[in-house]
DNA sequence: TTTAGTAGTAAACAAATGAGCACTATTATG
DNA sequence: CATAATAGTGCTCATTTGTTTACTACTAAA
């Protein structure tokens, strides 16, 4: 049961995760009054100890730097979840849903989830993305309907990739062909027709599917 | 760069992790003495100095309680590893390589790595794992040669489900049919036939294909 | 106005903790 | 055999760190 911090006692406790994370262990009453302009240990303890009350500290008595955390209070934060991605060998890559119009594919309103992909298929620097495949116009290159395609908008595009590129504002995934600077969108399946790109300022092209990922049932 | 350690270096080393695993900040010198049965504070610092210059910890001077690890080192315990998996939201899960004759499929020595899945498309209980494809027999099914599979040994297998099964110790993707008490092994490729299973002896139901992961160049 | 809670001061003291010295003992290697 | 590395002893000293006392000041709520 943890009741509700003054602004203080907040930012010391945020204090104590980050000098906790950097260091490897707690701060001392010293470090930090330091930090926060307290000169005297009391003063500094009396927090620690409304800290204790209040259910997010423990403190150990008579023991140097023995501060550490009630359970549930270690909060994960960015720099951390960065780390752990690296150790684990993991991306969390936003999943886009339906395309707005006009804005970005990777705003916040394109986006409707997150999935984790293992880290040996792309690198940090790549911003990927997942995008649910509608419909079976690739289905002879083994994408199905549902399937989730990895998009990579940083890798070089070259003839026969298997692009997603956006269209009059809907994402399609299909085989990039150019051919005497005309680009040609080729479905992978003998029920749809290639797609001519004739009207560049209805055609962007979003980046290069790396990778799918199909769950059954 | 780390250097080859002792056994009691390495002992030491386990027990200041699991203390402040434990308790949320380092140990003192005189409380790894204490476990350890070593007297004198100066015989613990010795080894702590060699775990610093071994590549393995931090010591800032003149700073009670002043232990870190450095980079790399803090080890992922087992407690550790499920709690981030459950924070995150991914497994890692074995990738079986070459099945070797008459042991577990699970077992050590056909385990030729890991990858990472999202949590979403498989419970915790289950005992997932990958399995590299050879071939292309279940083209028509979108499984093409060199994706993983994953396979789940605790799902309920129906006919026209996606199996990996062993036979004659070679496994193998393929739709499961059972009639009349009578499996058949389904290619989904026209250029393959069906295989009945009449030698049950050499023929193992290994689990259910749940997902597939395919990562292109 | 009074009371309670929050936030601090300065200082002394007590306890914890690291640092260093001079030594012994054992094992492995050249 | 000699040397180096590892592993410890007992002890003292220096530094760090927490605890306590007696106080002030401000704000909010009853």
């Amino acid at each position: 049961m943890k009741n509700k911090l003054t602004d203080r006692q907040e930012e010391i406790l945020t204090f104590i995760k980050q000098f906790r994370e950097e260091n490897g262990y707690p701060p001392t009453l010293r470090e930090i009054g330091k930090k926060f302009g307290i000169s005297s240990t009391f003063g500094v303890k009396r927090h620690l100890d409304a800290l204790v009350k209040k259910g997010y500290l423990n403190i150990e008595s008579n023991a140097s730097r023995g501060i550490s955390f009630q359970k549930g209070v270690e909060e994960i934060q960015d720099e951390k979840f960065f780390r752990i991605q690296e150790d684990y060998g993991f991306y969390k890559i936003p999943v886009v849903g339906r395309v707005a119009a006009g804005i970005p594919i990777l705003a916040e309103e394109n986006i409707e989830g997150s999935v984790v992909i293992d880290s040996s298929f792309m690198k940090k620097s790549e911003d990927c993305f997942a995008l649910k495949v509608k419909g079976d116009s690739m289905i002879n290159a083994g994408i199905f309907e549902n399937d989730l395609v990895i998009i990579s908008n940083k890798r070089e595009i070259v003839n026969g990739d298997i692009v997603v590129a956006l269209l009059e504002d809907e994402a399609t995934v299909k085989t990039y062909e150019i051919k005497n600077k005309s680009i040609r969108l080729l479905p992978q399946n003998n029920n749809y027709q290639p797609i001519d790109i004739k009207d560049v300022e209805n055609f962007k092209l979003i980046g290069k599917v790396i990778g799918i990922v199909r769950w059954l049932n």
